[in-house]
DNA sequence: GCTAACTTTGCAACCCGGTTGCACGAAAGA
DNA sequence: TCTTTCGTGCAACCGGGTTGCAAAGTTAGC
């Protein structure tokens, strides 16, 4: 994966600065949804704003995703190969009230539900709580 | 519902200030979920302060319950009647995109989800996102 | 190579929702 | 009544997110 991350950054219209290229190695190694402010601690000489952008511009050519998952600041995760069409992150994420991490299950299927009559729905956000594998020991 | 308002009030143990009270009736009288900054402007001569105060011991005596629909502010809802014991909103959350509203939609079931092995499920969050049934013209 | 135009970065400052400390006044208990 | 507890208002703070601006870096044209 690592030496693709800066064709991908290229394939998305993207210029590979170091900085993208630092973030993006980051999001690629971590399996847990990353928030700004993990970002400004993991590398410690960066500005949170610099980062703040670099995480706006990957989401806006839909190489991350955003992630709201009620624990007050907002987490991204890199999107899964197919997103390009469809930016919606269509997955269930869990968050693990040990670790606190948040962890996108791409791998579950969303169910379907029935909305009472005349409601629209565009959008199903499931949010997981409890203990991830790692911490169920 | 109304009359019974300062008495619910002395049943969870909450002493029935007339800040109380109104706040409480205005929850009543609201389908939908309110913020705190929703409470302020609604009367407009009240501390931010005291608002959230009485919100926070609404949610610790169990009358209300929390929400968090992504908007990125805090909601509040009243609890169903058989919150008592478990005060886990165990129901989805409907938040329209045209008036913005957040609705609980309590007659909606939860569906079970699978988690991979061994993670363990505690709480199941689900908002939907859509057009509500007065916005749906 | 050299300048002009654009992009990215760093810094500081700001905004806003949420939260807390403190002091005053009201209510409850002895 | 006196004391203690509780509720409220005010001001200030905190932290995540966001923006303006200028310096530094990059790209493109000549």
């Amino acid at each position: 994966m690592l030496p693709s991350i800066e064709l991908q950054l290229i394939n998305k219209k993207v210029k590979p600065t170091a900085m993208r290229l630092l973030v993006l190695e980051i999001l690629y190694k971590d399996r847990n949804a990353v928030s700004l402010s993990d970002l400004v601690s993991k590398f410690e000489r960066a500005e949170k704003s610099t980062l703040f952008r670099t995480l706006k511009t990957f989401e806006e050519k839909k190489i991350i995703h955003r992630i709201d998952d009620g624990t007050g600041s907002v987490k991204y995760a890199l999107c899964a190969d197919d997103c390009d069409d469809m930016h919606e992150d269509e997955h269930i994420h869990f968050v693990c009230t040990v670790c606190k991490n948040t962890i996108c299950l791409n791998n579950i299927k969303i169910p379907s539900i029935n909305l009472p009559n005349n409601f629209k729905l565009n959008d199903l956000q499931i949010i997981a709580k409890g203990i991830c594998d790692k911490c169920n020991s």
